[in-house]
DNA sequence: ATTCATAATTATGAATGCAGAATTTTGAAT
DNA sequence: ATTCAAAATTCTGCATTCATAATTATGAAT
């Protein structure tokens, strides 16, 4: 008997989740080019699967094609946070409106372990981060609506593009847990209008934060 | 001086619309597995394009990828068309109440036109379809969000992998039709509550009709 | 020194080649 | 006729090669 053989992906997905990482890290800044050969060497491959990943990247809106002049990381504006946090609020909100009204036992309990980690976390801005985005995809996911969790999946990568990210505001860690508070309060009482409400806010002051 | 020349786009682009096409007429039927080689030799192209293209669709949910068997055409079932229903009424319904509270008159004008379009193409299913279709597009892009129109014209892919499609049912069209000029009422008194809950019901409707 | 035309270089876009996994075919044993 | 194993074939995944557009370097003319 084997131990569960985690699914071998294919090479182009393996390197679309690298350059997210650089992107993210800002080794690849937005504006940037990306010299295909250049990063194929230094990985180890040929280029073929790594253009692959570029279009799958240019699809999730990360970096922009040019043709004839290969792919750039994309400049996020103002503008486009502005509408991606609005868009990630109205997603979330309703999401978690849903679950409010249809999470089981067990599931809100999950839910508040992973609440309980954010709370541990408060000191820890990496941590935190980490924390908080395992639990809004949580929420997603038990909604198990892959299209869903598909769309705010995209929508956070384009929101982690940005250098300024609220979290990384002093003051504003300790507001977000309470956002988050109130948030699992309105969960476990299934208080569908108030998570929505919730949620709303914090995105709301997350964007005011990032701005 | 130079006639205006089509900006060329990238092969794979227009391989992936070409496939596209090919999906929703059914011409590649949900479940089909893509032979690349039939279908490069088929448009005269190597493999490499085609293969970029298919990234590009199972990134936008068209396709999905199984490593070392390829790409099939992904299988909507009814739990899939009720969520990606539930999306678009959400993103729709919140663009529409947006617009109501920021359309200039020239573009309720233009709205009007399109609208007036939609109105005589009621006899002509198709023509209905592409009409209805141009102009929740249209309301879309007046919001100048290229991430909600990116989403929503990917849902609206995903929703048209679906052959039961609601425009196709008899007395749906007029039905629709109806609740296009409540929407068109609603945006025209730039009434946000009233187009929010218009789009809402647009959508209800739709799938209650595609179930 | 600056500018512009031309040559050299570089990088992308696409075709081709190749290794190996998955599938199909074949044929012997029952 | 059916089943099953092994050989043959097909098809995918990735690397390599080639063609050409874009960029940079060169150098003569001003």
């Amino acid at each position: 008997m084997s131990l569960p053989t985690f699914a071998p992906r294919a090479l182009y997905q393996d390197v679309a989740e690298l350059l997210r990482q650089r992107i993210f890290a800002h080794q690849l800044p937005p504006g940037s080019w990306i010299d295909e050969l250049k990063i194929a060497e230094e990985i180890g491959i040929s280029r073929t699967p790594l253009r692959e990943a570029l279009k799958v990247l240019a699809t999730e809106g990360l970096v922009t094609m040019k043709l004839r002049r290969g792919a750039y990381v994309t400049e996020v504006s103002q503008k486009d946070l502005l509408q991606v946090y609005h868009l990630l609020a109205l997603l979330e909100s309703d999401a978690s409106a849903e679950l409010a009204s249809k999470a089981s036992a067990e599931q809100i309990a999950e839910l508040q372990g992973l609440h309980d980690a954010l709370e541990a976390a408060v000191h820890e801005r990496d941590a935190f981060f980490i924390a908080n985005e395992r639990f809004h995809m949580r929420v997603l996911e038990m909604l198990d609506n892959k299209w869903l969790s598909q769309m705010v999946a995209d929508l956070r990568k384009v929101m982690k593009l940005n250098r300024h990210n609220s979290l990384f505001k002093s003051g504003r860690i300790e507001e977000s847990l309470q956002e988050h508070r109130a948030l699992m309060r309105a969960l476990a009482a299934q208080d569908s209008s108030a998570a929505r409400a919730c949620v709303m806010l914090h995105f709301k002051n997350g964007l005011a934060a990032a701005s």
